[in-house]
DNA sequence: ACCCAAAATGAACAAATGTTCACCCTCGAA
DNA sequence: TTCGAGGGTGAACATTTGTTCATTTTGGGT
């Protein structure tokens, strides 16, 4: 087993003929009178014993580490960490935006079907969209809207605006995210325009999504009008952290039973977490619960965060491995 | 084209992704949402920029890079260099004849012809041979040897050895490397088996040849009964530097025009530079410029020599590019 | 000498990687 | 707006690399 020194001579005669002079293992065992596959084994053993070195230097300002470490840890296709410059809400929501849309567009070719929630951080992420034109591409809304007041942020606006930024078709759903009872809900779900609407969300290739938390500012608590006092304790006391597209989750990422789901308009945590690249975009204060649970419960398999937000999932001794 | 810090960050992740967790390009293609010729493409600048690092680490006490030079310098398909514990000519042919062992053995695989002239470092090399079982190899002698006394060296002897080393079938020259005249030569190469031995040795894979030069134990030089002491200040006033199996060669390493050519029962140099791989074994004092012209020639392509004279090689500003 | 277990080998196959080329953007000028 | 240059893109192809497995070789024990 000990290697002797002639050995490594020749290991490193190969590896340099290979690594520096880039000549193929077929030359090199041309050249060194030895086989093709004798040399791709002492390749294999120089990098073993470390006669060849291959160092990845780090990009300086940059939190590539720590988003490996969140890709390995929670089995994410990829996590994106910035550094805002400043911590207040604002700011972060900028940046998380700008990197969204940064590793949105990054994955877009221009044919697929985006489906998208609403909230203020997508907001952010549709306002840094380059402009491109992709006739061929289609936005699709992944969730009722909430109503005239807030239409610019909650409702199909931002579906509208993703659309036209990417010159891509649009497909919007024409009614309220919750309405008054499951009657009301089934009735509009019979509506041609918007079951297909749903049904093309489903199929989406890419799913960009916000995850809300259950922080004063929530969305799902302000709709006080359609959910009572009762309900939203009803919902905390089956432990709810937080939602995406309105439907509720623990802390373990799994749908909450509640009667609310029936009323409902948007797609169904199942139906999400079957598309293939799932979009998570969160960060700030607030958020960790809510994150930490959709990465536990596999519903998003990309995570665009801040750093002190990723340090801290990290900091966790041990979470369950997620099921995608 | 100046690049900015967030593609650099994608390159860092892709060639983490590459190298550290090896993962195949088609892979981080998937995860990353890009195509696999653009992460290739993405890894190719990642090792231009010099995001990826790889370093071949040179084993100590070897001349691994003084070997790459001289390779490199002269077209050599290899060169071994080894450093005499000391410089007395028994010591440095004993370890030139090791190295030139090693070297030899590890091109061959058992089925081949090999061609050997012979001297004192080519015996130093069969002494050094390991014990093989080879019954398909042959070893074949390339040129005729000079008479009773040292047959031992220098005759059909270190063939057999070689080839009862390594269980290897033989074929001998029962002739001496100089006759008295042309007449007598040509009536040796009218027999069939020498003739036969010739051929097989021109069509050989391997060769491994000693070079001669013109110091006073030269082996040509010696043989004052066939070679009178005109004809030898014939030779050198036509620029003859060294031999390789009797044949001489100026200090471009091109055939010396001359009578004695005509006497001379071995390969040509023409012939012996047609064989695929040529080992030449030389090194110590007063080999340098012997050493020279046949790396200029192109008359071996595979060179053991000792550290002093490769770097006395090397320290040549300027010499002819090898035709090979 | 002979035999055997373990290691090494390379041919054939499978996978991964690199390259080419036709096409499609994008952007800037008319 | 149209046009065209220049750069980027990926499908298809070519090359290179890795792996498997039947066979050979080696080294050590009789």
């Amino acid at each position: 087993m000990s290697t002797h020194t002639s050995d490594k001579h020749l290991l490193y005669k190969i590896a340099k003929a290979y690594y520096q002079d880039e000549l193929t293992q077929h030359d090199i065992a041309r050249r060194f009178g030895l086989s093709r596959v004798k040399v791709s084994r002492l390749l294999e053993q120089a990098r073993q014993e470390g006669i060849v070195k291959i160092t990845v230097v780090p990009p300086p300002g940059t939190f590539a580490d720590l988003e490996r470490q969140l890709e390995a840890r929670f089995g994410l296709l990829e996590a994106v960490v910035v550094a805002p410059a400043r911590y207040d809400r604002a700011n972060v929501v900028r940046e998380l935006g700008q990197a969204a849309a940064d590793c949105l567009m990054r994955c877009l070719k221009g044919r697929e079907i985006l489906t998208m929630s609403w909230g203020t951080t997508l907001r952010a992420t549709v306002d840094a969209l380059p402009s491109r034109n992709w006739p061929h591409m289609t936005v699709v809304q992944m969730a009722g809207g909430l109503g005239r007041p807030e239409a610019e942020v909650y409702g199909s606006d931002l579906t509208r605006r993703a659309a036209q930024a990417l010159g891509a078709r649009s497909r919007m759903i024409p009614a309220p995210g919750i309405v008054a009872s499951k009657l009301a809900r089934d009735a509009l779900l019979a509506d041609t325009h918007i079951a297909e609407t749903l049904a093309m969300a489903a199929r989406a290739d890419v799913a960009l999504v916000g995850l809300g938390a259950l922080t004063p500012d929530s969305v799902v608590l302000q709709v006080s009008s359609l959910l009572t006092e009762e309900q939203i304790n009803e919902l905390k006391a089956l432990g709810m952290v937080g939602d995406i597209a309105l439907r509720c989750y623990d802390a373990y990422g799994r749908p909450i039973r509640h009667e609310v789901n029936e009323r409902i308009i948007a797609l169904e945590l199942e139906q999400i977490k079957r598309i293939p690249r799932v979009i998570g975009v969160a960060g700030g204060t607030g958020k960790y619960e809510s994150i930490r649970a959709a990465l536990r419960g596999g519903l998003i398999n990309v995570l665009v965060t801040d750093d002190r937000t990723a340090a801290r999932l990290l900091s966790e001794p041990n979470s369950h491995r997620t099921e995608r």
